[in-house]
DNA sequence: AGCGTATCTATGAGTAATTCAAAAATGCGA
DNA sequence: TCGCATTTTTGAATTACTCATAGATACGCT
């Protein structure tokens, strides 16, 4: 419930406008939403809304650390809100939905490289990929023809 | 050493062209190279190649699971030999330069996620964001002006 | 070795996701 | 409420990649 999206943008030094807190309310009410469905959403709000502006609008939030950007593979960018708790991301190879999931061993096992090759390391990324619950149903009922 | 290209192609039931033999020499030679790269090596090597057919080719190469995509976030996609080794990569935040590293605890602690939220999970993809220890000198030479 | 065909590559065009530049609009401090 | 810096819009461009089809090539067979 600590969501407060114009002071969000206000200690961004940043300014309060429509279409941010349109773009925030939608992120917040769906996260990993791609920039079309954010749009889309943005238009339903405001009546207007260009793809350009919402991009634009996203990328400053995600300079601004308001925002964080994921970008599994094969997929277009997907925005959630930006929480420093080390979580990492379930994706769906059949339908792309991304789900949260918490760092496995607490707090960083998996953040430190056997080797760091003389790398400043600032972040480890984990994305497991699989297949969801609904998508699992559906090849069950009707397999795949090859 | 073991690195035989004409029958990892022979073995997926893939005809052994000039191209393909050029592309895997490439991706060996260089792991992790874009498509742009690797287009321009095998061009050197042959006189002529266009970047559908060498798009093509790995694509094929991928499927059969003789090269490996990756794909950082805000890179174009990157090709590496397939090995089933269970490997990540380490990619510097400024040049883009991807190394490969173990991974951290021997064989899957970190393949396992913690709440799976139902699905099936097949895979798990880490990747260490960082600086490369060419880079990080540079920066402490000439500090980002901001 | 030569042939035929399935496989592969080249050519040309097209698309999706995203960025850039400059003009119009808007937030907000004075 | 005025002025101006910040935002958003408009319009065009770019990057990374795919698709369709025609032409070229590998390779099993004789």
């Amino acid at each position: 419930m600590t969501f407060a999206p114009t002071e969000l943008l206000r200690e961004a030094n940043l300014r309060v406008t429509g279409p941010r807190l349109a773009v925030l309310a939608e992120v917040e009410a769906h996260p990993h939403s791609t920039a079309e469905a954010i749009v889309e959403a943005v238009r339903d709000r405001l009546g207007t809304a260009t793809i350009q502006s919402v991009y634009h609008i996203l990328n400053a939030l995600t300079d601004a650390h308001i925002l964080r950007r994921i970008e599994p593979e094969g997929s277009p960018g997907r925005f959630e809100l930006f929480r420093d708790d080390n979580h990492h991301h379930l994706v769906c190879r059949s339908c792309g939905e991304v789900s949260d999931v918490a760092c496995t061993v607490g707090h960083a096992p998996c953040l430190t490289a056997s080797d760091d090759h003389g790398y400043v390391i600032d972040a480890a990324e984990v994305i497991f990929w699989g297949t969801c619950p609904s998508c699992a149903t559906q090849a069950t009922q009707t397999p795949p023809t090859s």
